[in-house]
DNA sequence: CTGAAAGCGCTTACAG
DNA sequence: CTGAAAGCGCTTACAG
């Protein structure tokens, strides 16, 4: 192929006027195009391996299938796996992605945003690293957008993003379902805006069930500082028989801890971790119980609502999905020794 | 702004020509236009917060300065890394860079390559999330291609790598000059192409040193399959002094196993691993005296290849870099004790 | 130094 | 049922 083919060159290899190539390459020949130049065209396109220049398209329709996304780098940098989720989806859509960096600053949204506007995007996804309040610039309104893993304190824009303060809770009522009554909790700073959420949905379960309060020990989010940590707690006076992990990387850090100072998990000490999908809970033995986040669902469920809403050509309402987190049972958590 | 604005609404508040404005806005205006003009075009664009249709522009000058991504899932999914790594060089070069997924596949590949090249991409990075040689299908010769973590069997098409091998010796050499004698290697399995790769490194210079090969114990690459393939190593008669493992998790799993054993890290054993940019070997105390895989300069790299010979217009001739991979120190690695 | 015209490759009313 | 024409928003020779 010296020079890819246009349509004209379709028209001339099957006797028809471009027009007519269009109509059938689109599917719009039905009761237009008899039946016998609709096939002189598509045999032509195969054999001139065809394929339209989506750009003179683009320009010609002011659609160009592909969605802008805008992302930006979180404490725990670039949100990868919701970023490769929503790809995923969105090629099996038929629309390709344009991602920009952006700091949540005014001036970087706008240079962003415009640089996505003048590549004419179809719709912009905006991806938070953490779950936090997004405060949408101006420009934003011109254009369908579907937040993901942020919510919009106007709630002017649709969203999608987990339910963590009901994730830490089912971690909670895990370890109350088998009997524990004296919960150990391990968690990370509070400036990742998801560990608070995470924090007070445990205390809430176990308030209502009549227990005392989880123990918290903060601790940064590492392996090493996890075990530190974990070692603090379980060699207090009157430790914890259960402990909640509010990352995996603490949980592994509890698990270090726990081998050390000869307590076997579950038996002696059970362990719930939330997910922050790094994939260490399924690597230990036992497999750490774990509050999963929903990545690959979220990220389907944004891409899938601002494709609709493309498709349809329609302004449907702004909808809020807050996402449950789904257990992954390991085998992490028994009921407490009867003595200790 | 109801619609967006188009070069002609410049020329109109400016009162010039639309081919006045496009001169000014490109930088072609000197000693064409007056100065007097130029600063009316510059501040009608403002004021209308003009940014020019990309999409139009693209199809007049063919170029669109988008380059398109060709990967695919390998046995640890998609490299996530290189990705964002490749997208923030590709950003601050003023590139986009649309994404495709692709099996390695005939089929797959042109496919992917067909929307590629629809979209009037400028140039295409593939990009594999293992080291591989990877075979270009016969239509990939039509664009400017880079290859990043894989080569090009035939040398045909640039590509950009890291020397696993000799990341596998610089790992037997920290510890060769250390004074061990005895060094035992953790490792995945070989469908790994990198864990290969890795070893034969090793093993080299341990021979070169006159040193025996080291005891090599497979394991999965998971942090428990870690626990019990170090276990397996250090309990055996005559066990060695110092491990290395050819990724992260076994590492971690390494610690795991000396712990339980009443093994200190380094003084009764050292340890070395190799780095799949998990992130986790900075994660333990002492941290895990690491050869790291160079995955940010390595996308740079890449990415500046490919850009530059397209802002070049020249086809220069095929180059392959081979990427040293640079030993992060940690704390893992002393002399051996003398007596064990 | 400036402006009218052509054309990138498409799609879409519209006239026949 | 088909084909000639207009136009999406740009850039680039080219004539004045």
């Amino acid at each position: 192929m010296s020079r890819k083919s246009t349509a004209q060159d379709v028209a001339d290899l099957a006797g028809v006027s471009r027009s007519a190539v269009s109509l059938v390459l689109n599917g719009r020949a039905s009761g237009a195009i008899s039946a016998a130049k609709q096939k002189a065209v598509l045999d032509a396109a195969r054999r001139l391996e065809y394929s339209p220049n989506m750009v003179a398209k683009s320009l010609r329709t002011s659609r160009t299938h592909i969605l802008g996304v805008l992302t930006w780098r979180g404490l725990a940098g670039l949100p990868l796996p919701l970023l490769a989720s929503t790809l995923e989806t969105s090629l099996h859509a038929g629309y390709q992605l344009l991602k920009m960096y952006a700091e949540p600053t005014e001036l970087d949204q706008r240079r962003a945003l415009g640089t996505l506007t003048s590549r004419l995007v179809d719709g912009i996804l905006v991806i938070s690293p953490e779950l936090c309040e997004y405060h949408a610039v101006e420009a934003l309104s011109a254009v369908p957008v579907v937040l993901l893993n942020c919510v919009d304190p106007s709630r002017l824009l649709s969203s999608v993003a987990p339910d963590e303060e009901a994730a830490g809770a089912r971690a909670g009522e895990l370890l109350i379902e088998r009997g524990h009554r004296s919960v150990g909790l391990l968690r990370g700073s509070l400036s990742h805006h998801q560990t608070g959420q995470r924090a007070y949905g445990l205390q809430r379960v176990l308030l209502a069930a009549g227990l005392p309060p989880a123990v918290p020990q903060v601790s940064e989010v590492r392996i090493d500082a996890g075990i530190a940590a974990a070692t603090a707690l379980l060699t207090a006076a009157d430790p914890p028989t259960a402990l909640v992990c509010t990352n995996e990387r603490l949980a592994v850090g509890a698990f270090f801890a726990a081998a050390a100072l000869g307590l076997r998990v579950p038996e002696d000490l059970s362990v719930v971790s939330l997910d922050d999908r790094e994939q260490l809970a399924g690597q230990l033995s036992p497999a750490v119980t774990l509050v999963s986040r929903p990545d690959d669902q979220m990220a389907a469920q944004a891409a899938e609502l601002l494709i609709e809403r493309l498709e349809s050509g329609t302004d449907p309402a702004t909808q809020h999905y807050s996402f449950v987190c789904p257990v992954v049972e390991g085998g992490s958590v028994a009921a407490p020794a009867v003595v200790r």
